[in-house]
DNA sequence: GACAATTTTGTAATCGATTACAATCCGGTT
DNA sequence: AACCGGATTGTAATCGATTACAAAATTGTC
């Protein structure tokens, strides 16, 4: 293998001066510069990154923790990740925990190996003293999670503002009796929205029924069965409103199985906006999250920060939106006089 | 940062029986064990792996090479090296090309700089030659693709028999005019594919239509509109086998559109049974590949080359299996006499 | 042309764990 | 007690690039 002394040898020079050359290019004079690369080319001598990281003790990697890369939302956010990283030089430890709290704590604790220079946390489940305690050594970011009541820098959406407009848009169609399948309630992101959920059905003057509140794990089986939970009450809800598209299309899956249609007997709403939305039928009416632009912009924050540049913010809120498909319809126009004079 | 030498001091021992203890643990004395551990509890000692890879030359990370992460399909294989990685204390790199050659170049070309012990490779649209190259340097191997004529650890599915029992699949039903939507035919897995398609349709002696055989290019908008070419020939095919299954969505939305029927009016076969083919309407048959597994059987592949173990076989061959949903229906039964005495 | 200021280049220490090799220890044997 | 062999431990070189510091070369000024 060919290294920085064989190089320095046949330009004639010191290794000081080619790994100048190669690094910050200052103070060469164009001459040398050009002896030297000449003999990097003619020997295709590529630096060796193991001696660098040790000298400048950084791996020029940071690790992405998500809790699942086989979901679309966290592949479209890795990818926002990727693509910065790469764009500064940096490379991208894949960190998927498969949700288990366990692999999550074994990531968080490489750093105190110096095998990344930086995290990206997608997921934030652990106590919270223990995410402090990371990123009291190394930068991290948190991407989609937030802690609450610490200053970690964040890059996410308004959850409780999301969750209130979507089902404000249910009400607005002229619902009343609104479902909702949150995802776990120990993430921050479904109890935010269940927050929204709240706060439109109280600016509404809706009575709040915790029966129609339900919890599933953000699969599609869970949206499935927690529907069908949904649809055996005496009153089942005319519409529903879940915190993933999967739960979501879970729940269009078992509205369509008791022979019921959606939206014509029960409108529903999802979140995240993944490309599913377009591809079930009809198409799902979903809260669209920049998960790209988030996972982007949480890894120019995360770079930021190990350059030691100064932030201007701690914390990024991007913007939402909701977008209309075909799966919520108004209410008063598909129920029969019967069911309408309830109110 | 507590380091090597200070761990030797408390335990009064020299670095270099601290590093056997924490390493190999031959050859120690269990009171010096002892002793050692316990300042290295005390410390909260954790060895710096950067001085660890330069000693070692080695970095206990493997890159995982894939088109597209966002990609259930590749989403699934990653997880898969992750799994075994993780199992052997190696870390996972992500090197997602964004399909660009561009990109798969780059990442080859960090072996060069020992920044990865290893490759896999879920993409090989790269000349040969440089992937060849690259594999001499250090352990790659081939997930999914594989290279003509050489011999580079491989592991995948029979993609010509996959394709072809697709084909005689529908032939069973009754078909007779098959239209094929292809992936990009510059990548071996579709030419497999359509080889297979050939094949099936010579055994059954039904003439091959160059027309029939639509290119896209993996994604869903591609299936859509080559549908629509099919759809709008004199004679349109009664049935259609896509090499994916995003491609046999876009077409499935292209048959609806047109105000026909899946599978009353046209069937439809895909590729790779992910999760989406359960959740559109009706439910999408599909060539079921291992895609975990065989991210996890390539990844022990590769991490018995990088430890220099003897393979048994370099090529590994997974079965696929054609999971039958409800895209296919009998032809026979669903078309006028008219169109049947064609034949 | 001499001297200072500046730029360019070289020397050698450094990063921290690993490991080849040397030294020491210890129990057993004669 | 002397000696041997094996186990245990220590010393110091090593991995290869980077960089602080020193030295040399160049440029500019009077």
């Amino acid at each position: 293998m060919v290294g920085i002394v064989d190089v320095a040898k046949m330009a004639k020079v010191s290794t000081a001066t080619v790994s100048r050359v190669l690094s910050n290019n200052m103070n060469v004079s164009s001459k040398t510069r050009d002896r030297v690369l000449k003999a990097v080319n003619k020997l295709e001598y590529k630096p060796n990154r193991l001696a660098s990281n040790l000298r400048k003790m950084s791996s020029k990697t940071v690790m992405a923790v998500v809790p699942d890369i086989t979901n679309p939302f966290f592949s479209s956010i890795l990818q926002g990740f990727k693509d910065v990283a790469l764009e500064f030089g940096y490379h991208v430890l894949l960190g998927d925990t498969g949700n288990s709290l366990e692999q999550e704590r074994d990531y968080i604790n490489l750093v105190k190996e110096r095998v990344v220079d930086g995290l990206i946390l997608a997921t934030a489940r652990l106590p919270k003293e223990e995410i402090l305690a990371a990123s009291q050594e190394i930068p991290v970011v948190l991407a989609c999670e937030y802690i609450d009541g610490f200053d970690i820098p964040t890059v996410s959406i308004d959850n409780v503002s999301a969750g209130r407009e979507a089902v404000e848009h249910l009400i607005r169609l002229g619902h009343r009796r609104i479902g909702m399948i949150t995802g776990p309630l120990d993430v921050i992101l479904s109890k935010d929205r269940v927050k929204g959920y709240y706060q439109a059905l109280n600016l509404n003057e809706i009575p709040i029924e915790g029966v129609l509140i339900q919890e599933g794990n953000f699969s599609v089986t869970s949206g499935y069965e927690t529907m069908l939970k949904l649809l055996a009450l005496k009153d089942p809800p005319t519409a529903v409103f879940a915190t993933n598209d999967e739960m979501a299309v879970g729940a269009m899956k078992a509205i369509k199985q008791r022979g019921l249609q959606v939206p014509n007997d029960i409108s529903v709403i999802g979140f995240d906006d993944i490309p599913l939305c377009g591809l079930v039928e009809p198409e799902l009416t979903s809260v669209s999250q920049p998960r790209y632009d988030m996972g982007y912009q949480a890894m120019q924050m995360l770079l930021s920060i190990i350059k030691k540049e100064e932030l201007t913010r701690n914390q990024i809120v991007l913007p939402h939106r909701l977008m209309i498909r075909n799966t919520c319809r108004t209410y008063s126009s598909f129920l029969g006089e019967k069911k309408l004079k309830v109110y």
